[in-house]
DNA sequence: TATGAATGAGAATTCATTCAT
DNA sequence: AATGAATGAATTCTCATTCAT
């Protein structure tokens, strides 16, 4: 059984993905976490200090996730990318209040709550930029890929890929286009 | 003089730049429009409505402004891409509350909002879509990079240059980097 | 027609000398003054500041009222003192909530809410003082009291006439007792 | 070692006068007396019996206190008067909670309460006057003072002591006024 | 007996919206 | 058309009280 803690942060998560954050109550949040609205504040101490929390604890949850899915059963360069895709694609589909944030558009918040947040989303930002780095080092030993001149390829590489699975998600790409291979070929353009 | 819609949504835009979404309220944008609380509500039916209108505004006012900008005095291809990335740059520092809402991640608002707000923003995408495109052409006159395979690579362009502009914003990125240059360098990868 | 801020506070001071200030709530003083809830905080900032302005408000309508009561008619030394004794009588049985507050007992309060409490008190205090000397100079016009050695002897009147009256409405006294006459003699104790 | 039960009267005294009673929480009081928030409710039934215990026993222990300093050592007329005003000042000092109840203006309480509160008030009350009775037998032995016409003489002399000690308290009075003797002269007058 | 985690009724306060002027 | 006083539904947060351990 998960802490309570875990629980209102899920609650919210799940919640803000499915009616946005606008209208998202408190007492909304203690009733799908099946607990009572006084026990939210026997652990937060405010409706923004669960957003902030969850934020940051579905945060690490995702670089965790991407950090092993990328990496399962020994991949080489290629399949590293897809599984990067394809656990992105997850993560997008599942866990929308995260990525949100994945470029500062947190305009949900007030100002003061937004740089606590960056704080946060910079060390995702870094961690991300290690799994990608680790990909390309496969690249490298396949001699398929070089070592970026700027460490801002990685970010670049990232950036994209959820960008355009972003639009897929919405519908704004052709239903015909195979988003792997053009991640795949970008990609390979971007590293050489 | 502006007409009063304009007023109301340029005060809206700049309270939300100033102090984020989540507190501001029809009162405050009255009082920064200069104009009666109940004036509001002649020229919007709700306080949503203020926020979509001005995003749909926001938005025109962008890609009008990118537009022109990009193709001023005749550029070659790499000032034209140049251009580009400054206006963005200008746009990323004082328009906050239009960028943010580059690819849909309008947690502020209700579900039932966001469809209408995606609608507009898809038109926007398309337009960048086809300044790109216009950018490229040159390009290609010059003999400097190619039709590309994928429509794609014009909105990975698109959103390379804001996501790198953003983070640069947001200082995640080191101090001594040439962002022109990388991006440029980048784009002649993307486009061969 | 009072404007309403008159009607808050009388609404308030009506509802805490009928049920007490502990359980009373913002909700209870709209009702009471037939206005919103809403309304009232658009002419006080909290519920605390009801009661201290309500506080204020009521301690000047006491003291004006015993002044004018007190002197009516021209009274001789000991009319003016049944004058006062029966125009504090009114006031008890009226305004328990003003004069609750005569000593200093405002335990309703935060610590920081009564130091403001005080000074508007003092001021009353003060005022009280004023008109019982003038209550002494027809004494002494007339060759039945003093001047007191002390001007404490003036609040120590003032005090006496509170206090007993308080413990005749709580019916503490005997019922035989006449309190004027008690008063009276005791008054003419203090300043000889 | 205390019993728990006035351990937690203790606590909840010693808080009233630190903080006022406004927002003291029953939390506070069993932190304040280092036993847990539920052992509360093994001896009080409701955070309101709390204070109207404490007031009980906090009067009991004031009116024995007055009662023993006011005569130890057999005093003479006028010691037994500068001990009752030296024990009374320490109590104002000290136990505010149970002096500033001793005229039934209990605001902080419902109605159905303070009738519960009057009752040991009156006893407290009758109490003292037996006390200040015994100080002016004191009197009478020692051909200073008479019997008192109207036993209410004794209420007026403790309220006078305990009014202008509050004054003083509270910085309202002058300082190089000699209380004692004031009220020392004026009991005289009282009682002749 | 002692505890403190859990609770939810209830209170203060906010603010979008209305409507009489 | 323009206004802003008035409103009350809705929301955050508190805290007395309970109860399983």
């Amino acid at each position: 059984m998960k802490n309570k803690k875990t629980l209102i942060m899920n609650a919210a998560m799940s919640l803000i993905e499915k009616h946005g954050i606008s209208k998202l109550t408190v007492s909304d949040i203690a009733i799908e976490a099946k607990i009572g609205k006084g026990t939210v504040y026997e652990y937060f101490t405010s409706k923004d200090e669960i957003f902030i929390e969850a934020l940051k604890y579905g945060a690490l949850i995702c670089v965790n996730e991407l950090n092993t899915r990328t990496f399962k059963d020994n991949p080489n360069h290629k399949q590293a990318i897809y599984n990067f895709i394809e656990c992105s694609k997850d993560i997008i589909e599942s866990k929308t209040f995260i990525t949100m944030s994945s470029d500062s558009k947190l305009f949900a918040f007030d100002k003061e709550y937004i740089e606590k947040i960056k704080t946060s989303l910079k060390e995702m930002f870094l961690e991300t930029i290690t799994i990608v780095n680790k990909i390309n080092m496969l690249g490298i030993k396949e001699n398929i890929t070089e070592n970026p001149k700027y460490k801002l390829t990685h970010f670049t590489f990232t950036n994209m890929v959820f960008s355009i699975l972003f639009q897929k998600r919405d519908g704004h790409l052709d239903k015909d286009i195979d988003i792997y291979k053009y991640l795949y070929e970008t990609t390979l353009k971007l590293y050489n």
